[in-house]
DNA sequence: TAATTTACTGACCAATGAGTCATTAATCGG
DNA sequence: CCGATTAATGACTCATTGGTCAGTAAATTA
C-alpha cells in the first residue's frame, strides 16, 4: 500500500503539483474506480476516494462523469466490451472435435480473464444488478447470453458428431462455467483477505483441471452406465 | 397506509396498534435484515427499512442489535450456524462406495439449501468480507473449511479405493461445490431481475446433472485416456 | 511576456441516514 | 381497577457524502 512506486502509473505521486491530462484522466478514473468498487462495493465507495486513488480531485471526476451511477455503469461496460469483442469471434468458425479446442481455447482464455483486472467485474455485477437494472439487462444481453450461446452450440455440436453423451446442453454449459465465474467472484472477496493455515485455490490449474474433468463427464465411453436422463429440451437455439 | 384506526374490535384490520413480543422481534428482524441485505447490499440498506420490513420502528430495531454492524454479523453467524451443525454429522459416518453417497446426500442438500433463505447468505458473505474482516474469518473457518474438507475426504477415500482416478483432490472438491454456490449466488443477482427471452437455470436440475457430470469424469474406466497429470500434493489433511 | 483558454481544485451546500432518548402504551401483580 | 414495569415509538441530533461552482494555475497563443 505504501510502496514507493515505480513512475510508471500516475496514481498519485507523493504530491505532483498540477497536471492536466484531460484524455488519460477518464481510463485512470475507471481504473480506480474498478477496484474500489469491487474492493468495497458501489455504495461505501466514496466518490472522493476514487477520485484521490487516480490521483486528482472529487471536482476533477465529476468533470468527466456527470455522477457516481454513470462512473459504475462507465466501469461495467468497459471492461465487459472489450472482453466480448475478442471472445465471440476467437471461437467463432473452430472446426474438427471439441475436446482440444475447449482445453485449448477455453482454458486459457479463462487464465487470462483471471489474471486481468476485468476479472473484479463480475463481483461488482453480481453485487449491484439488482440496484442497477439497466446493467442487469446490459450484462445479461451482452454477456450471459453470449456467453452461454457459444459455449453451448459447441457443445451441441459434440453431441451431435457422438464425441459427447446426449446431456442436457444447459445444465452442461453451467457445468463449465459457473465455477470460472466463481473462481473470479471468490478472487475478489474471500480469496482476498489474508487466511492463515488454509492457502487459497491455485487458479490456474484449478482452470485446467476442472475443464478436463468436466471433458472427461462428458466423453462417449462405450463402458460404464448410460445417461440417467435423455436430453431435455430443444437445447441450444437463442443466438445464432 | 392510510387506513382508518379500528376503533373497538381487534379484526386485525391493516396496521396492528402495537405488539409486545420481546421473543419473537430478533428472528423477524434476523429475517427482514437477510432479505434486505441480500437484496440491496448492506450499505445502502437503511436499518428503518429493516426495522419497517420486521413490523416495528427503528427504536425497536436498536433495542435488540447494539448497531447495524451487529446485526449483520447476527445475520451471518445464525444462518450459517444452523445449516453447518446438521451437515457435518450427516456425512460423517457413511461407508462404502462415494458415488451413490454424493448423489444421494449431496444433491438433496444443495438442493434444499437452495431453495431455503439461508442460500442468501452466500451473496451476502461474498459482498461484505472484504469490508468486514471478522466475517472472513468466521466464514472461512466454520464453513469453507469443514465443507471443503468433508467433500475432499469423500473423494480421497474413493481414490484409495479406486473407484476414482487419482485426481487432484482439491480441484474436484471446486469442481464440485463452486457451481453450487455459484448458483445461490445467481438466484439472488442476476436470476433476481426478470429476463425476458432467457428463462433462467432449472437449478434443481441443474443440481443433479452437475453432480453426475463430475462423478462421471471421476470414475476410473478402463478405456479413454489416463490422466493428464499425477496427483499435486499429500492431498487433503486438515480437519480429520 | 501578456493575454487567453481551460483542466483542475477544494470549500461549500443540501440531503441522507445511523444511532439516541424522552415519551407512550401494553402487560402484569396486587 | 390501579400503579409499576418495560416493550415500543418516532422526532431529533450529528456525522457523512454526493454533487456544485467560483476560483486557480497550467498550457497555449499572440
Amino acid at each position: 500500500m505504501s510502496s514507493p512506486r515505480p513512475s510508471s502509473h500516475p496514481v498519485a505521486l507523493a504530491a505532483a503539483p498540477r497536471q492536466r491530462r484531460k484524455d488519460a484522466r477518464p481510463l485512470e478514473l475507471l481504473e480506480a474506480a474498478l477496484a474500489l468498487f469491487v474492493e468495497k462495493g458501489y455504495a461505501s465507495t466514496r466518490s472522493e476516494e476514487v477520485a484521490r486513488r487516480a490521483g486528482v480531485s472529487k471536482g476533477t471526476l465529476y468533470l468527466y462523469y456527470p455522477s457516481k451511477e454513470e462512473l459504475l455503469k462507465a466501469v461495467i461496460t468497459h471492461y465487459l466490451s472489450s472482453r466480448i469483442a475478442a471472445t465471440t469471434e476467437a471461437l467463432r468458425d473452430v472446426q474438427g472435435p471439441i475436446s482440444p479446442v475447449l482445453r485449448e481455447v477455453l482454458v486459457p482464455w479463462w487464465q487470462q480473464i483471471y489474471a486481468s483486472p476485468a476479472c473484479g467485474t463480475f463481483k461488482l455485477v453480481i453485487t449491484e444488478v439488482r440496484n442497477f437494472p439497466e446493467l442487469a439487462a446490459f450484462y445479461a444481453r451482452q454477456v450471459v447470453e453470449p456467453g452461454h450461446a457459444l459455449v453451448g452450440t459447441l457443445l451441441q455440436r459434440g453431441i451431435d458428431t457422438g464425441e459427447f453423451r446426449p446431456v442436457d446442453v444447459d445444465s452442461a454449459v453451467h457445468s463449465l462455467l459457473l465455477p470460472m465465474v466463481m473462481l473470479c467472484t471468490h478472487k475478489h472477496s474471500l480469496g482476498a483477505c489474508a487466511s492463515p493455515g488454509s492457502h487459497g485455490i491455485d487458479a490456474m490449474r484449478f482452470i485446467a483441471d476442472h475443464v478436463d474433468l468436466v471433458l472427461r463427464g462428458l466423453v462417449a465411453t462405450s463402458g460404464a452406465g448410460r445417461a440417467r436422463r435423455p436430453i431435455k429440451s430443444p437445447a441450444i437455439s437463442r443466438i445464432p
